[in-house]
RNA sequence: CGGAGCGUAGCUCAGCCGGGUAGAGCGCCAGCUUUGGGAGCUGGGUGUCGCAGGUUCGAAUCCUGUCGCUCCGACCA
């Protein structure tokens, strides 16, 4: 392709609109132009990256024996009522609306759609196991889309659906999966990390995300240094907090006392009252499912919504008004408490496994104004629940190893479930085994996030002057940059020869033909990242020599008789570096 | 959904406080010069000042509403 013939408007000046790196880059060389928020037009070179990831996620999607099929975007809301996510995932279903006033949903993932098709098409065990995969449109109502391509409106996903016969043969295709996902981020040059996930509202046992580390990341993962423990921070446990919790009991009998104005953990740990935060009981008024439900964390600590819910098994939760509370408890915020003789009435409760055996606390009263101490956990409160609720801290110590966790920032890529029944039994995908049972199918599914993965290259890889594109997912591998651009002269000839050399041998060249100083070119070619530029200039020629300028390399000088063997030799072994970094299948 | 900020030329932004003919740089078009890291000079078109009302002799500027964009939050009692 020739610079002039297609379409790269490049900006110099970084667009108002755009906040983090990658995003900025994604506008200034040219991939993308945004129609509004969440949305966004792919330019042709936007697009050429697209196509590269998408190639890539085909090829080990096919090789781990996924097969290709393609759902509509529109779908019946019927399916999703049958699942229940219909309610549940209420919040990123867009609705639309026919002629006929009849509701279509606008599909955020196909979990509903694939388990219909199997309901009706996999009817024996002979026919398993079975993994479908798509590579579409996805449309989610994000409550604020943000960070460009990051986190849209609507966006590019690879969605895969495995059904097995068994817990342990869906085991085997979950683990297929993942490895096929550790290769193909490897092959897109993305440096990624699997760690342990929640399973959310998709639903499910056992799931892990691909995180690339970055602190633009809306994920917080939690992970230890051996290398052994990574998890989202919304699943992650710990040996427990720093502190002990006091287990001596310090009186006989829950001690109400004054406390005018004081609301917080803090103001309760400072004088004159001086009580430690781990000494101190959290009451938090949660609505389950619309059910009031005290949940009691020690005072240091931070409740995990998304335990929460997966303890519990809620579907949807959210905190008390402080109105709520004040109808349930008799009390407002900052001054609530579970202790038994305290409650009008009986509320289910919920506590964190660092209160156990907690004696000596303090708590709300109940009564605005005033605290309880000498709280023994055991003898003063009914538990209902006991449960891992607390969100772990940076410097607890990990499980196995005993190591202390660290806590980073990252962007989530890809996601692997292994679903279980939920979806084959409420869409009724069954098939009979061996014996003639009627069994439900056993599920998985796996997304990754194309146009996301596109821009986490990005935000991995760029510097002050541009992206630096791995090879398997650059726009073009060569920029061929004459620095004259007349048909009859020198640099151009050869560039013209070598360009049709390097395209008859299958490689992707864009040839900079345009009439720009040599600045520009250079400028726009370190800004879009073609992995190697070649420049032609007069100087170098009189010499007998071109340059390679690989991206973030050296310049390095080239007789021109060697030039396009030096380019295929570099771009051989580029490759090779890349594939060296990619796990077996 | 709550909070904050911003909407003026294709892009980056000034002008608004204190109302009085719409501005700069970059880009774009033409010409000359220049040619190894976003050149110089000359000339040129650049616009519903987001939209709708209101106040006023007069509104980009003041007021009201509305739409859009960006960021923060939407558990921490």
């Amino acid at each position: 392709m020739r610079w002039t013939q297609t379409f790269i408007p490049t900006l110099k000046e970084t667009p108002a609109e755009a906040e983090i790196a990658s995003h900025q880059l994604l506008l200034r060389a040219g991939l993308v132009r945004k129609v509004s928020g969440g949305l966004y037009t792919f330019l042709p070179l936007g697009v050429r990256v697209l196509r590269k990831i998408e190639r890539i996620v085909r090829e080990e999607m096919d090789r781990a024996g996924a097969l290709e099929v393609s759902m509509p975007c529109l779908q019946p809301p019927e399916l999703w009522q049958q699942s229940g996510r219909y309610t549940t995932a209420a919040e990123v279903l867009y609705h639309v609306f026919d002629r006929a006033k009849k509701e279509w949903v606008l599909s955020p993932t196909a979990e509903e759609v694939i388990t219909h098709l199997a309901a009706g098409e996999l009817g024996s065990y002979r026919q398993l196991p079975k993994n479908f995969y798509q590579i579409g449109i996805k449309f989610r109502d994000e409550i604020r889309p943000r960070f460009g391509l990051m986190r849209a409106r609507e966006f590019l996903m690879k969605d895969a659906y495995s059904f097995d016969v068994s817990d342990a043969a869906a085991q085997v295709s979950y683990e297929k999966m993942y490895r096929a996902y550790a290769r193909i981020f490897a092959r897109c040059g993305l440096r990624t990390f699997p760690v342990e996930a929640d399973t959310g509202v998709i639903g499910g046992s056992l799931s892990h995300e691909f995180m690339v580390p970055a602190e633009t990341g809306e994920n917080e993962v939690v992970y230890c240094e051996t290398g052994t423990y990574a998890a989202n921070i919304e699943k992650a446990t710990s040996r427990g907090p720093r502190l002990p919790t006091p287990q001596q009991s310090t009186g006989p009998a829950p001690e109400k006392f004054s406390t005018p104005g004081v609301v917080t953990i803090e103001a309760l740990a400072a004088a004159p009252y001086s009580v430690p935060a781990h000494h101190q009981i959290k009451t938090l008024v949660y609505l389950l499912d619309s059910q009031p439900t005290l949940v009691l964390l020690r005072g240091d600590d931070q409740l995990n919504e998304a335990k929460l819910l997966a303890r519990t098994g809620a579907a949807r939760a959210r905190p008390a008004t402080p109105e709520e509370c004040k109808a349930t408890l008799g009390a407002h915020p900052g001054s609530l408490g579970a202790v038994r003789a305290t409650l009008r009435r009986p509320v289910r409760v919920l506590a964190d496994l660092a209160l156990r055996g907690a004696a000596g606390m303090a708590t709300g009263a109940n009564e605005d104004g005033f605290h309880l101490r000498h709280v023994d956990l055991a003898r003063d409160v009914v538990v209902d629940q006991w449960a891992d609720l607390r969100t772990v801290q940076a410097g607890e110590l990990d499980v196995a190893t005993g190591q202390p966790l660290k806590i980073r920032r990252a962007i989530e890529v890809g996601h692997v479930f292994k679903l279980g029944t939920k979806y084959s039994e409420k869409l009724n995908a069954c098939f009979l085994d061996e014996t003639g049972q009627r069994q439900p199918a056993v599920m998985g599914c796996y997304g990754i996030g194309i146009t996301r993965t596109l821009q986490a290259i990005i935000e991995q890889q760029h510097d002050r002057d541009g992206i630096l594109w791995p090879l398997t997912t650059a726009p073009y591998a060569v920029c061929l940059t004459p620095l004259n651009v007349a048909p009859d002269s020198a640099p151009m000839r050869l560039a013209e020869q070598l360009y049709a050399e390097l395209t008859a041998r299958g490689v992707e060249v864009l040839l900079d033909d345009r009439d720009e100083r040599p600045g520009v070119k250079f400028k726009d070619a370190d800004l879009v990242g073609f992995p190697l530029r070649v420049n032609l200039g007069e100087k170098a020629l009189a010499r007998g020599e071109i340059e390679l300028k690989p991206r973030g390399g050296t310049l390095t000088p080239v007789k021109i008789e060697a030039a396009r063997e030096a380019i295929l030799e570099w771009l051989r072994a580029e490759s090779a570096r890349l594939e060296a970094t990619v796990p077996p299948a």
